[in-house]
RNA sequence: GGGUCUGUAGCUCAGUUGGUUAGAGCGCUACGUUGACAUCGUAGAGGUCUGCAGUUCAAAUCUGCACAGACCCACCA
């Protein structure tokens, strides 16, 4: 059997629906075990099945993943993400670069470890029953389930990214990474420990960074009283409780009341506790607020804190880790925040100390994690420095990263962020930045590579026993004094600590590739040198200063280098009406379901159709309905090309049945498979080929400068208003020979312009299609130029235009769809044209019976006339008079408003002559074609 | 208190450097199975682009102010 036998038996049948959940994991399988995810990979520049390699040259393109927590599920935010990665990675693959997606995912300290205790305390139990090590168990236990989970969901999505080089933020190779960059900044003495007052969680017990602190507005009291009788004047505060630990009075330098004060101290009996109070001055206090008298506070306060130091007053701490009053103050020792406040207004009360008790608007403080109150008090804690000089750059790390996006820093161009307006956000965040603490007080993440030497007898050591030895691998022994009884630091990192480091620490593909040289961080790696920095870090704004930023403090600091090239933020999705998702609300769309039930391609479209980076985006359900309708129409549109196959020969040069013959050469020396007979192509055909190309060229373009919105809105209008609704319905009734190859042309690059945005199915019509090579490695398309000679853009609009107005005359005058009419058309100058459409004229929904093209004439009685472009259209029979009169005064009307509106611009001198001249002629060319026009209609509205 | 963003059709949003009669999807109305698609087709209604002032020959687009909403940062004892 000849392969052209081959190809007229391959009738082929294809499900008049297209269900995305019967084919999606096959695909998906058939992609990852090809290993075409993998840089290493066949790739595009292939043009033969011979020639599958690598070009060496070809450029990078990386893009870490953002590691997802490994917390739970997917939700649409991941969704986002993974979308837009996915199609800046296809998009790059299919353009012939070397691509690396790399996947990973976050072990997110806190957020997982408060899961567990979640947990736990269902089960009636509490870390401290359990103890450090087997906790840490139940914890990598769950974070192992929950990873297979977001995995299975991540594939769900499409993602094609290289699992081969799957990384964790606290595997092997991150925890060398971090413990590497611990021993660098600390040698470089930007990490310090320190007692500060800190952010603290009572709930989570532990610290917690300046951003990670919510606040949630209130409302609260304000009491104002005096300490004692024999204290001078009132004092106004929200939290009576911490009272007990005041050490000093602030007042403002140039409050009069007060001036008398300054330097005195005072020993007062405050409910039971003494307390010796310093009168200060301090410039802040707001002498409106209250009494203009302010307790300084200076363990629960940062400002207090601030103040104390300044005036070297005695910090006193009231409470405790746990969030309850310290032990020193009896009577109220052990008691919670709350129960101690009202018992100390209580007191005051009955001492007639109150004077006042009013509500104000205050801002609670809140734990980012699980929404406990937060107390600031002192606590010994590790820092990181961000304002000391680094000798080797001669700038502190606050410094570097705001160079490295104002003017670019080590010999690269500065970091672009998408959308530009973030930049002044990151800005101000960073000139605002203070020391970052970077220990926590939780079990779970990486343990501070600190060890400490207990000697045998701390006293006997030398005087370097006591300080932290720090140290990449566990040390075996204390190095100044040899004894073996070392212990290690109880707390761990800060998670951003290691997810600072993601860009680089992934590239390493052993712990031993990476090392500290010359005060640099090296990966000794092919894939380091080959993909760092990063091509784009894509990500959601929430989080621009949580990890974005902190990437380009870590990574200019310790390998010298920016993380990555460009910043693309995307904005939040909220629900239908704008409201954020939250379980509460009840208001979440679940990837997973929406997956289930519409299809990958549906969810990923309505993600990033009818969007703009940085902005929120609402999502419904509907949306996502009705993209899973578009890939429907997809599908059908191919579903009609592909069952009435090709039968030329030169479709099987195309290749769509012997794949082995070379391909052929287009008419721009591109290489193409396609080749059209010049002779044979009709208006329709030069049009919708010319339409392609400049679709090409768009597409490309707004890939490039991440208009994802827009390419994909451009897509679904060629897809559907171009190619379905006239293209298609033209080659029913248009039969030139090289109409299905034309067909099949069209659909082939459709199918790869819209394969980033949805793979699945277009692999699967690919595959439907017989082609031998899958679709994600297919070479992206080119704008070759197919058409030689005249362009047919034009001259098909015409007929476009005729045939729109017939239809339009149709509906207002309620011609029955049944009904056939005639019409007569004086063509003019386009008589050639429109004689040899005549077919198409007739055809496409006009119900035209009858149909007389002459170049001009005497209007037929009984007709409805329309005039476009100086073409007559009449249309005989089924006439209504009424409507016809009704149309034609309502058409002058408009066309004379149009023209007065012209004729005005056109007599203003300014414009004449400040206008540039193609606007002022484009301006004469309209109002003459509406004179025209008007004319033609007031001679058709006599008659 | 400092800052950012948004306000365009009933709803969700596009609208690139100012320059055709301001667009799309959904929804709505009327009609409709012509060789893929009713998850479809044809046609239609619907907007003084939040308001005011200014710059300009020309403003949805630039500037200022006002109003409404969202968010970020700092944080008040």
């Amino acid at each position: 059997m000849g392969s052209f036998d081959k190809l007229n038996s391959m009738k082929k049948e294809m499900a008049k629906i297209y269900e995305p959940s019967k084919y999606e994991d096959g695909i998906y399988k058939k992609w990852e075990e090809s290993g075409s995810f993998q840089p290493e990979a066949g790739q595009p520049q292939a043009d033969n099945l011979d020639n599958l390699k690598l070009d060496k040259k070809a450029e990078s393109y990386i893009i870490s993943m953002p590691p997802p927590n490994v917390t739970g599920t997917l939700h649409m935010g991941h969704g986002v993400t993974l979308v837009i990665e996915d199609i800046l990675i296809r998009f790059n693959r299919m353009r012939g670069k070397r691509v690396l997606w790399l996947p990973g995912s976050d072990h997110a300290a806190i957020a997982t470890q408060t899961k567990v205790e979640k947990i736990l305390k269902e089960e009636g139990m509490n870390r401290h029953e359990l103890g450090r090590d087997k906790f840490l168990k139940r914890v990598e236990q769950y974070a192992q389930e929950s990873h297979d989970t977001i995995i299975g969901q991540m594939k769900k999505m499409g993602s094609s990214c290289d699992w081969s080089r799957e990384a964790y933020t606290l595997d092997e190779m991150r925890t060398k990474a971090v413990r590497s960059v611990f021993k660098m900044m600390f040698d470089d003495g930007l990490i310090y420990r320190g007692e500060r007052i800190v952010n603290w969680c009572p709930r989570c017990h532990s610290t917690l960074a300046d951003d990670e602190v919510e606040y949630k507005a209130q409302k609260t009291k304000v009491y104002t009283f005096k300490y004692s009788r024999d204290f001078p004047f009132a004092i106004s505060t929200t939290r009576p409780e911490t009272k007990l630990g005041d050490t000093g009075v602030a007042v403002n330098p140039k409050d009069k009341r007060y001036k008398k004060y300054i330097g005195e101290e005072y020993k007062v009996d405050f409910c039971g506790v003494r307390l010796k109070l310093k009168i200060i001055a301090d410039r802040g206090v707001d002498m409106k607020f209250g009494t203009g008298a302010v307790g300084v506070t200076p363990a629960h306060s940062f400002i207090d804190g601030q103040m104390a130091e300044k005036n070297n007053l005695e910090i006193k701490k009231v409470i405790n880790e746990e969030g309850n009053i310290h032990e020193d103050f009896v009577g109220f020792s052990g008691k919670n925040i709350l129960e101690a406040r009202e018992e100390i207004v209580k007191k005051l009360k009955a001492q007639k100390l109150l004077t006042k008790e009013e509500e104000i608007d205050n801002n609670l403080s809140l734990c980012y994690r699980c929404d406990t109150p937060i107390e600031p008090l002192p606590s010994l804690q590790w820092f990181i420095d961000v304002n000391k000089k680094i000798a080797r750059y001669k700038k502190s790390l606050k410094e570097l990263s705001i160079e490295a996006v104002k003017k670019g820093v080590f010999n690269r161009e500065k970091i672009r962020i998408i959308p530009e307006r973030f930049v002044k956000n990151y800005f101000h965040w960073m000139n605002n930045l203070r020391d970052w603490c970077i220990s926590r007080q939780i079990w779970f993440g990486h343990r501070i590579p600190v060890w400490y030497c207990r000697g045998n007898d701390m006293e006997q050591c030398l005087p370097d026993c006591k300080k932290p030895i720090v140290s990449i691998n566990t040390p075996k022994e204390c190095p100044a004094c040899g004894s073996k009884d070392l212990v290690q630091d109880k707390d761990t990192l800060d998670t951003w600590f290691s997810s600072g480091l993601w860009t680089f620490s992934t590239l390493a593909n052993s712990p031993d590739q990476i090392k500290i040289k010359n005060k640099r961080l090296i990966i000794d790696s092919d894939d380091f040198k080959k993909f760092h920095p990063t091509s784009v870090l894509e990500t959601g704004y929430d989080i621009l200063f949580f990890w974005v930023a902190r990437m380009i403090i870590m990574t200019t600091y310790a390998v010298q280098d920016i993380p990555f090239q460009d910043v693309y933020l995307h904005g939040l999705i909220r629900d239908a009406l704008g409201r954020k998702m939250s379980k509460s609300l009840g208001n979440v769309i679940n990837p997973l379901d929406m997956i289930n039930k519409y299809g990958t391609d549906a969810v990923r479209l309505s993600l990033v159709i009818g969007t703009t980076p940085g902005n929120d985006m609402n999502l419904s359900e509907d949306k996502i309905a009705g993209y899973r309708n578009f890939t429907n129409k997809l599908w059908n549109i191919a579903r009609y090309i592909i069952t009435n196959p090709p039968a030329t020969a030169r479709h099987e040069r195309a290749g769509y049945e012997l794949r082995t013959r070379l391909p052929l050469r287009g008419t721009s020396g591109q290489v193409t498979n396609y080749e059209f007979d010049q002779e044979k192509l009709t208006n329709a055909d030069k049009y919708i080929l010319e339409k392609m190309g400049y679709l090409i060229d768009e597409i490309t373009g707004d890939l490039n400068d991440y208009s994802f919105s827009q390419a994909g809105e451009k897509l679904r209008e060629f897809t559907w208003a171009e190619f379905a609704d006239w293209y298609l319905e033209v080659s029913k009734f248009e039969k030139s020979k090289e109409k299905s190859l034309i067909l099949f042309y069209i659909l082939e690059n459709l199918l790869k312009l819209w394969h980033p945005f949805m793979p699945f199915v277009t692999e699967k019509i690919w595959e439907e299609m017989g082609k031998a090579k899958m679709l994600i490695i297919e070479k992206w398309p080119l704008n070759t130029s197919l058409i030689k000679g005249d362009r047919g853009i034009n001259n098909f609009e015409i007929i476009k235009n005729i045939i729109s107005a017939i239809r339009i005359i149709r509906a207002e005058n309620k011609i029955e769809p049944a009904k056939k009419i005639k019409a007569v058309i004086f063509a003019g100058e386009q008589m050639n044209l429109i004689k040899s459409q005549e077919i198409l004229i007739k055809s496409l929904r006009t119900g035209i019976s009858e149909l007389e093209i002459k170049k001009s004439g005497v209007k037929p009685k009984n007709a409805i006339a329309i005039s476009i472009g100086g073409i007559e259209i009449h249309i005989i029979g089924a006439v209504d008079k009424e409507k016809e009169k009704e149309r034609i005064v309502k058409e002058i009307e408009n066309l004379e408003k149009l023209i007065k509106s012209a004729k005005i611009k056109l007599s203003n001198k300014d414009f004449l002559n400040k206008a540039p001249g193609k606007i002022v002629k484009a301006e004469m060319k309209k109002l003459k074609e509406r004179e025209n026009e008007l004319e033609k209609l007031k001679k058709a509205g006599k008659s």
